[in-house]
This record gives structure tokens, sequence and C-alpha cells, in this order.
RNA sequence: GCGCCCGUUGUCUAGGGGCUAUGAUGGAUCCCUGCCACGGAUCCGGCCCGGGUUCGAGUCCCGGCGGGCGCACCA
């Protein structure tokens, strides 16, 4: 434990020397726990896992969108989040200790029957069976209603709240999508945007944020469609990490190895829509460069379920910071969300199947963008006696090339400074550093990660060769000049590396 | 929110009433340098914030903010 937390505070500190994340925000005013600035290697590093999370969902046949992130309180009223996004606390008048005031008391008096109470019956509850302060056996004062939303106003006078998940804002514009989707379900639609929660108390650095990027992937889908789902065909033989919920139970958290069909046929998963939800969801987390040794899909308990979850799985991270990191929810949200906004908003949010008018079901994917972020710093870190480096899979690595000149001379600063115009222009982020000793800027580049550094010596000048060195065994190939960037490319995207372009190549460089 | 501990250059740290706040690392400029933190010169940068005690406060006291651990919370 203590170990781990003592590798947490190194991987950290890390974070803040070289420029991944900063913080609490804002740092020059004492700071404010649970908002974090993203230093330029944080933001290039987002913006790598973003666009493999967008390629992803793209290649699954999701759309993007994006909307607002603050709605009017109608809004959250129809979702269920004014009411049900909130803890109803009550405080002890004595010592001032503040508590859940449903947990309290089914702590105290086990049987008592508290499902759905307002904050007014919860309190006479507290009175009626002489519950008292833990602590310190005072009086409870009143409940009252803790909502994790942030108020704010539109205009004048209206009341709104910055969204606490993208999902219901995807909602709101069902009935433009259908149009979009010309009437027809499934259809598939995501979204990457700010989300905000107001947490009591934050913790874990950027692991809980009070504002944060959320990924969140709507199916819209018809009940029949669930069970029988075309695209299943197409992974049925994937082979997934599983930890179901019924050997979490027997106390293993020992992780299974199942192809798809083969958990859905053993009940691990209800259906063939949700399975395939599933899959996609570890499929992403793959994409991402995770490891699948560091992943795994635990199943929610079903006493730790939302009450409208008919199941639900998450990805997880194994990290040495924190051990298994929840990352990523799958949630079967049925008719719930729509059924309520058709409700409340009087329009019709259903859609013909045969002959009858339905609600259609939602399955949706949902994670936040900060903690595979953090995870992925996590799982890169590496030391032995001489350095310290982040091994990032190249093609999500913050800076992927670095060019230097082997000295600071003219002659040979220039090449370097034209190779990193050519190498940038490739797209390719790229730095360029002709200062100290080689061996320094090697080490530089080594602990933010970089994976590829381009070096420019006087063998260069002769026979327009270039050196080229792997961040993760420090050896290097020697490489000409016009077939640079093109290699470069092909390194980063992972379809060759330096061991296999040094075969058949002279031992020296 | 509660309890315990903590807050010193970018990062890591010494110092717990007394002259100009310690060291490492880092960064900048220059010299050196024909491939992995070489060396030399010069320079840069710090006591979380606010009150109090004191002749004098990183240092003691109070409050705030922030962090760690535990409790609670994580729809």
């Amino acid at each position: 434990m203590t170990s781990e937390r003592d590798f947490a505070e190194t991987v950290v500190g890390l974070c803040k020397k070289r420029g991944f994340f900063w913080g609490p925000s804002p740092e020059i005013y004492g700071g404010s726990s649970g908002l974090y600035d993203l230093g330029p290697l944080g933001k290039l590093l987002k913006n790598r896992l973003e666009s493999e999370i967008r390629s992803s969902f793209v290649r699954a046949n999701f759309w993007e969108v994006e909307c607002p992130t603050v709605s009017p309180e109608i809004v959250w009223k129809a979702s269920g989040h004014l009411e049900g996004f909130v803890d109803p606390i009550t405080r002890c008048t004595k010592c001032g200790q503040a508590y859940r005031a449903d947990n309290l008391i089914e702590e105290e008096v086990p049987d008592a029957d508290i499902k759905g109470l307002s904050l007014d019956r919860l309190a006479e509850k507290i009175r009626e069976l002489g519950v008292k302060c833990p602590a310190c056996k005072g009086q409870l004062g009143p409940v009252e209603r803790f909502n994790l939303m942030l108020k704010t106003r539109l205009g004048l006078d209206q009341d709104a709240y910055m969204r606490p998940e993208t999902a219901t804002t995807t909602y709101l514009i069902f009935k433009r999508l259908l149009t979009f989707f010309r009437d027809k379900l499934p259809a598939a639609v995501f979204q990457i945007g700010k989300a905000y929660r107001n947490e009591i108390s934050p913790r874990q650095g950027i692991l809980r944020l009070r504002e944060f990027t959320q990924v969140e992937a709507q199916l819209f889908i018809l009940h029949k469609d669930e069970t029988d789902w075309r695209a299943f065909d197409d992974i049925k033989s994937y082979e997934l990490p599983l930890l179901p919920y019924k050997i979490q139970e027997s106390g293993s958290h020992e992780v299974t190895t199942f192809r798809v069909s083969d958990a859905l046929r053993q009940g691990h998963f209800k259906t063939k829509a949700y399975a395939w939800c599933v899959n996609l969801a570890y499929q992403v987390f793959r994409s991402m460069g995770f490891r699948p040794e560091s992943l795994r899909l635990r199943q929610h308990l079903p006493t730790e379920r939302a009450h409208y979850a008919a199941d639900a799985w998450d990805v997880e991270v194994q990290t040495k910071s924190f051990g298994w990191v929840e990352c990523c929810g799958v949630h079967d949200r049925g008719n719930y969300d729509l059924g309520r906004h058709q409700q409340y908003s009087k329009e019709n949010l259903s859609v013909k199947d045969g002959n009858e008018s339905v609600v259609p079901n939602v399955l949706e994917i949902a994670f936040g963008v900060e903690r595979p972020l953090f995870c992925h710093i996590d799982n890169a870190y590496a030391e032995d006696s001489e350095r310290v480096w982040l091994r990032f899979p190249p093609h999500i690595a913050p800076v992927q090339v670095g060019v230097f000149p082997l000295m600071g001379k003219p002659e040979l600063v220039g090449p370097s400074q034209e190779i990193y115009d050519e190498v940038l222009d490739s797209g390719l982020t790229t730095y360029l550093d002709s200062t100290g000793s080689i061996g320094r800027r090697y080490r530089r580049q080594d602990e933010i990660g970089t994976p590829f550094c381009v070096t420019v010596d006087y063998d260069s000048l002769r026979d327009n060769t270039v050196t080229v060195r792997d961040r993760d065994t420090m050896e290097q190939v020697r490489i000409s000049r016009p077939e640079l960037v093109g290699i470069l490319l092909k390194l980063v995207k992972g379809k060759a590396t330096i061991a296999a372009l040094k075969e058949g190549q002279p031992a020296t460089i």
C-alpha cells in the first residue's frame, strides 16, 4: 500500500515536472480540489486518446455529436438528476458529523424499508426508529439534499445546471437523430465533451474531478434487436478477460478469458447487443494502447448496480498507483431516459416497431478521458539505475519524434532544422533540441516518452543518412534521408520496429 | 464533511524562534563535447494564504486553502 502511494507520488511528480498536468487549479490562488490543468504534454496525450476513441466508435458505425454543457432545469427534472442525483444528508446537532441519511438508517436498522422516501419521510423515519449519531449519540438534524450538479443561471432568471453527464444531452436530440438516421433503428451516436460533478470530497488527484471530459456512446435500439444483433457475429469469437459477479461473490478476483459467444451462452451477458457493447468498450481501450494484461471487465454485483440497470460491466485498468481503476461503464439504460423526456417535453419520442409505437431502449458505453490518461502514464512509467522513461505505445506518445544535431555546430544544426521541418510536415509531433550533450537530450525525451529520436552526425553530411534511436532499447539504426519520414511514420504506427530495421545492417552506426 | 498527519525554488529535500534559508536535480547563456544525465564559467528560481504571539516567525498559535491516510461519498 505504502509503495503504491510512493509510486503514485513519483508519477504525479513527473507529471508536474514535465508538463502533463498541474493542480489543483488555479494553483496561484491556492487551488480548488477536483480541478486540474493539462499542460502541453497532457493535452497532446489526451488528444491522441480522444482521436483513437473517436476512430474506434466511427469504425463501429457511431456518429459523433456535440451538445451544450449547460441545460435548463426542466431537463434535469425530467432526467431524474435533480431528484435522484442527490445525497440525502443529515448532521448531528451535537458534534456536527454529516451522514448519508439513507445509509445511516439502513446501517442502524437493517430491516427498515426506506427505498424512495422523501427527505421529510427520511427525517421522520430517523425520529421513529430513534437513530442517533453513531459518533456521539447526539440528536440528528433535518435531512437535507446535497445535489451533485453545479447550478448556474441563464439570462436573468432561468435556473440551469451544468450537465453531470453528456448522455442526457444526447437524448434531448433524439427526434433530430431519428430524422438523420432516416427513421431507422438502431441509431448509434456518441459524444465527447465536458461534464461536471460537484463531488463532496474529490481525492486521488486527476482520477476524481469536478470537471472532466466524458465519452458517452448511445445505441438506440429496439428490444427485439437486442437479442438478434447481427453485428454480434463479427465479434463472437473474440476473447475477453471477464470477472463475472458470481466469481466475485465466491470471494475470487480471478479473471477468466471467455469467448464472447461462450460468455453469452453461459449467461454472463443477457443479450447479443449488450455483449457487443461490452466488447466494443474493451476494444476502445485496446485501441488506446492498453495492454491486454492490464485490462479486465468486471461485472457489478447486484448490490452495486444503479436501480434502473438490468446489468452493468466496467472496464478496469490495472495501475501501480491505485490498483485496479474503474475506467468505463457499459449500461443497459432501458427506455427510462427517453420515456421520461417524452413525458416531460410532451414530444413523441417513440418509433414504429411493426404496428406498435414504442420508446426504444438505450445501451450506453460511458467513460471519462482523464482516467485512462492517468492510467497510461502510470502504466508507461519505467526506471532503472540510469534513467527514467515512459514507455508509451508510439502512436499515443505526446511527442513522437525528437530531432537533434549530434552537437550544436552550425553544419549539423542546419540539416537538423530541415529534417525537423520535413518530419513536422508529415503530421508527426516533433521536437528539435540542439542544446547540451546528446545524452542529456536523449534522456529528456525518454522522460516524456518520445519513442524515436533522429540524430544528424558528420556521417550524415557525407552519405545523406541519419540515425534513429529507440527509446526502450536505446538501439540505433542508420536510415537514408529520403526514406526517413516514411520509416518514422511506420515506426509510429507500429508497422515497423527498430529491431527489424537493424537486421542486415552493419553493427556500427 | 469529520478525525489524524502534512504544506520550503519547476521537481525532490535540510532546517522546528535569531545575521544573506540547505543541498540535489532542473532551466538559461557561453565554453567544451564525433552518440547516451562528462566537465568548466556565469546566471535563474522557494518558505501555500491571512491574522495573532514576539524585539524578531518557514519555525509557535488561530483560521482559510490544498495534500495524504482513515471514515463517509463516488447517481
